[in-house]
DNA sequence: TCCGTTGGTTACTAAAAGGTTCCTATATAA
DNA sequence: TTATATAGGAACCTTTTAGTAACCAACGGA
C-alpha cells in the first residue's frame, strides 16, 4: 500500500505518505478512543468494506502506527490499537476534528 | 470531484471529504506561503501532472479553500491564493508538517 | 511570418483503489 | 446434528484516479 522507499524531503509530504488516505484517517478517529475489534472498526466506519478495512489495517501496521493482537479463540477475537507512534498522530486528526466542526457551523447556519 | 451531498456527521469525515486527497494537501502546502502562479505551482509540487494539477485547483476553487485570478494577459497570468477558509485549514498542515519532522528525526538518527 | 510562452483542454491509456461474492476454521449453543 | 459467530483470504470485476501526449489561443518579438 505505501512504498517503502526514502522519505521525502518535505515533512508535509512524509505525513501525507502515510496517512494520506481517507480510510486510514478515520481508522485513526476510532483507535483514539481506544482499542477495537475489528468488527467494531468495520461497524464504526460508514462504508467501508471488509476488504478495504484489512487492507488499511496491515498497511498501518506495517507502518508502526497500530498494533494487531488476535486472541486464539473460537470464533476469532482481534483487537487493533494505536501504537505509541500512532498516538503521536493525534494533534493531526484532532486538529481536523476542530476544523471540520467550525466548517459545519459555518456551513449549517451560516 | 468532490460529491455535493449533505456533509457527513463526524467533523473528521468533513475535513477528510475536502482534503483526504494528497494532491490537495501539497497545493495547501505550497499556497500557505504565499499567492503563486499555475507554473510556480506545478514546479513546487513535485511530481504532479498538469491535467491533475488543474483539477484539484478547479475542485477547491469550487469547495471555496482557494481563489484563482486570471490576468488577461498575453502569455496568460493565473495567480491562486488560499481564501479566508482556506486560511484557516493552516493549523492542519502545519500539524503535518510539525509530525513530520519528529518522524523525520526519528527514521533518521532513531 | 513563425516561434515561444502560459495555462490550460481533450482523448486515450494504465494503474490503483474499491466492491462483491464465496470460502474457511472451530468451539459453543440450541 | 446443525446453525452461528468472527476475522479474514481469494478471485473477479467495476470505478476512480492519474499519466501521457497532442492540441489550442493570443500576443510580442526576431
Amino acid at each position: 500500500m505505501e512504498k517503502k522507499k526514502e522519505l521525502p524531503l518535505c515533512p508535509v509530504e512524509t505525513t501525507v505518505g502515510l496517512i494520506s488516505n481517507k480510510w486510514k484517517i478515520l481508522i485513526l478517529r476510532e483507535l483514539l478512543k481506544g482499542t477495537k475489534r475489528f468488527g467494531e472498526l468495520r461497524s464504526g466506519i460508514d462504508g467501508i468494506s471488509q476488504k478495504v478495512l484489512t487492507q488499511n489495517l496491515r498497511s498501518m501496521e506495517e507502518d508502526g502506527i497500530i498494533q494487531r493482537h488476535a486472541y486464539p479463540e473460537v470464533p476469532p477475537r482481534v483487537e487493533y490499537s494505536l501504537s505509541d507512534l500512532g498516538e503521536t498522530l493525534k494533534p493531526i486528526i484532532s486538529s481536523m476534528e476542530q476544523w471540520g466542526l467550525g466548517y459545519q457551523e459555518m456551513i449549517n447556519n451560516g
